[in-house]
DNA sequence: TTGACAGTGCGACTAAGTCGCATTAATCTT
DNA sequence: AAGATTAATGCGACTTAGTCGCACTGTCAA
């Protein structure tokens, strides 16, 4: 556990390894896509865990601002997380099976962005970039 | 009115030009951003119809599935529409003043994103492409 | 082992959106 | 111009996602 460099952060920040929050940092490394709030809350539950919906999203929100948790907003979705080691990446979603799939960025594609916010003076701090569509399995 | 391209469609589709579409639709003309559901009731209001709050949401529903509003998701956001007949384009969402830019689409981008749907052997419908960060006036 | 206080549970609240159903009004027909 | 037809509306109750204040509790450093 102290080996965990999650942990190790949060214990260099003064935060506290509470139930709950080792709770939702294990929900969030066993899934494979982005879970909303609801979902991991359910996850921490089935593990055992017994923690309170309004805990479930205030540690989802800590971890964001901590840096161990990304928060995904896919549209028409509620607000998902994943949790951040897994390096840059987009989304696609299956609009037949639901699933949501990662995409590795692709540099061509960051330097358009790059060149299109220059042409219209915006400075970019954050950007989402997602296909909605069939998987290889649904199409 | 007749000459109006968006009712031509609506009343070929056999749609009536009821007071609450007219309004909604001319809310949506007037604005220069998306708006949401609720501005949108708002923009009818201020402009004497009397239309209700579940008719707005409907009325944009259905205008969204005739292709004369567009939905707008914008991350952290709720559902906003624009007009449809500006051509393609993204947005650029300014994190100060809030404001909301539209930014041509890029050949370059839709190809790059071409090649990265094709890459991992995804059938793209739809896609979203967003920028967050500081526009001209903030930065 | 205990004191401090970060973090929690509870419950009430808000915002955004949905839905069923009786009624109204836009359009068609004559 | 007056009905008849039925798309669209208003109302109100409901759901889902998320927030907040506050008293309590569990973690951890001393």
């Amino acid at each position: 556990m102290d080996q965990d460099p999650f942990f190790r952060t949060l214990r260099a920040g003064g935060h506290r390894l509470t139930q709950a929050r080792m709770a939702v940092i294990a929900a969030l490394r066993k899934a494979s896509a982005p879970l909303s709030a609801a979902e991991i809350l359910a996850s921490c539950l089935a593990a055992g865990a017994r923690i309170d919906r309004a805990t479930a999203y205030r540690e989802l929100e800590f971890l964001a601002s901590s840096g161990i948790a990304l928060p995904v907003r896919l549209e028409g979705r509620s607000l998902r997380y994943e949790i951040s080691d897994r390096g840059h990446h987009h989304h696609a979603v299956c609009l037949k099976c639901e699933n949501i799939q990662e995409v590795k960025a692709d540099a061509a594609l960051e330097a358009a962005e790059t060149r299109v916010a220059k042409r219209v003076g915006f400075t970019v701090l954050r950007h989402a970039f997602e296909l909605f569509g069939l998987c290889k399995k649904c199409r």
